[in-house]
DNA sequence: GATGAATGAGCGTTCATTCAT
DNA sequence: AATGAATGAACGCTCATTCAT
């Protein structure tokens, strides 16, 4: 990727966070260590004040960027959607075969992560593992109709809704567009979970990854006839 | 159902719990009214204290059941899919066809829940939403690999291996029986929270249920060929 | 006072306590501790956690006796009055005339306060001097009419109601009974802390006490007619 | 008023303040909008924090007029003594009875209060009811002697004495003036408070107000002989 | 077997304040 | 003079758990 993209930025509904972590340095070391530490400990057993110890700072300044740790939670899985949906376009946007735009899509959003060098505090790989861990915890809540208005999960839905146009242009018959796409979406971290737990589950693994299952689903849906 | 089944149980790894809840009265309640209050609060605001105070005990009584609410938790989602079992063991016994099989079990795991009145002190149709709202959480934990070696998540387990076989049986070229079950099984129970929460993200409403996209997929796939 | 009274207890809204203090040892180890510690440091900078180290005991103790340290206040508050009250009644039960009875009253609403042998876990001195530094602060709060619904304040108004009949009885035409008995049960405790704090804004000093002056007033008001 | 009050001014004692709130725009503004916000959420919610969000100015520059919201507390209610001292002055100047001007002074001291538009960015009506509801607090505490030292309550203490001053003239055989005229300063925001929490222990009420109650008390005592 | 009492540990949060700009 | 950023310290509170009965 060229430097000419050297200062995206991945855009993140304010009301999210108090204070833009990319606006400061404490910020940032607040971002990145957060994901080292929630990847590492899990969720659950992250807290403001182990990460405040982490960062050599005291837990009440993180409160300055973030209200508590599920609005943390909605920053870092916003962040990856929204860096998802950023490759989405870019990789899609020279394709002109609708078919090639869908698979391409479901490659992007099924394929194992790698690092992506443009967004140097955020390592994108544990942030994956993350999303398929804690995504769910972050609207398996009593609050998510609320959230949601307030527009939360606006960037995953956006991201759906770009899978379910694509699935439609391709093949206009499919009742189930929009099932579909939310199916493979939250499915490519289900499978990715059942790789890594219960692989007995599954039939990826090493060799077979996500991205066959979902292409050749894909496939069948795409050439399918009313 | 006849009354020979009246007293049937659904059996649960018993290394989920200290004490077998169905073996006192004081069990049950503490079943029933978790189920309850689960459904009410969320499970992360629900607490053996309140849980006590609900049935007019003291909490410590509680851990004379379980060990703490996560092993409730497993004990409840998994006397709902041994429940699930239960049923599509019994309602594909009769038929001879593998495809009505499949369609059948497809069915039953992705309706919506009504009462069952076989199981009195367990109301099946707020679990069933517990399942939807909570149920990952039991397994998206650190913990997860050591519990599942206990046996933990068995009953799950065998249920998707069931629906992967019978997927197998209808269509032996399919190469992701495996993958496509586990999506059925748990895409099921994303597809109803969707349809709550975030109707665009979801073909499914009032009319069209999770059961018409999924035998909708299962269709194509038992009738694809390599 | 005979040992018949050895039992007494001053009866304390139950909704103003989680737990009855007067029903453990370390329920009463907290009311008479929070006494010396309010005394000593004021009621701002009294905290739980204060008063669980001073009794040698964990804060999440004291939260199985009182919710917080305002329901605290108000309990310590409400015994007072309870007591008083209770001498009120007593100490006038055998007076005749109602001149008596309420000259007696005001006696005992506005004079310096000595110990009680009654009740062993409480410091009666001390305890009014609290009432004097911090009874209004338990009523002067956002939350008063709320409180007052549930009762929390009821033994302070019926006290006040048995001073305003003593004073309607003796002088059945002067129009503000009620203002006047909380006057001085207020002004008491005003007077008592102006003694101490502001000797230039009373008369009351090391000889003449707040009793000689409501008193006088007393006197006044009995003998005026319309 | 006429126009040549326009430019007058409350004096207070410079110890409370550490830069006069006068002296510039944001000391005005964070005046008006304390007044506001303390009658709104009471003083023990109301912090810097949220008053420096109110004005759109960082709390820090708060502290450049007030060490602490008691101080501020201070500074409220000793303009609001200031103000009513000033009140009570210029209305009893002109009259030459001694029983009018105490008649005046009383009135002046116990009746609601009414909007003063000579001081456009303080709302009395608002500070008169924040004076009934935390004005105790303000010398309820352990500083009390100390601060009382430092002058912080000197504009009230000298209005406590000309209203003793007044009763002493008007009657110099009363031995309680000054307990009296404390009570009265005092007695009457207890008075309005009752009125608006606890109209059982009151007589005053939409009808009869505070000043008649105490107008009563004055003309007793006024004719009262040894 | 069930309960009541008590606790240790720690969480999320806020406050008043300071320092550098 | 005013502000923005950051912080230390503490508070209120709750949870899961244990122990003695």
């Amino acid at each position: 990727m060229d430097t000419i993209l050297k200062n995206l930025r991945v855009e993140i509904n304010s009301n999210i966070y108090v204070k833009d972590p990319e606006s400061s340095d404490l910020g940032k070391r607040i971002v990145e260590s957060s994901i080292l530490m929630i990847h590492e400990m899990g969720f659950e057993t992250f807290t403001f004040r182990k990460l405040g110890k982490a960062i050599g700072s005291n837990e009440s300044s993180i409160y300055r960027y973030f209200e508590n740790k599920h609005k943390l939670l909605l920053y870092l899985t916003s962040w990856y959607w929204g860096w998802m949906e950023y490759q989405l376009v870019i990789q899609t946007l020279s394709l002109s075969q609708p078919k090639d735009k869908l698979r391409k899509a479901v490659q992007i959003l099924t394929k194992e992560i790698v690092q992506d060098l443009d967004f140097d505090h955020i390592d994108e790989v544990l942030l994956s593992k993350i999303v398929v861990e804690e995504y769910s915890k972050s609207y398996l809540t009593k609050e998510v109709d609320q959230e949601n208005k307030q527009g939360y999960f606006s960037i995953y839905q956006r991201l759906v809704t770009r899978l379910k146009d694509l699935i439609h242009t391709v093949n206009p018959h499919y009742k189930f567009p929009a099932s579909l796409s939310s199916t493979i979406i939250e499915g490519a971290l289900h499978q990715h979970f059942l790789k890594r737990h219960f692989p007995a589950l599954t039939d990826c693994n090493a060799t077979v990854s996500p991205t066959h299952y979902f292409m050749d689903l894909i496939d069948l849906i795409a050439d399918s006839h009313e």
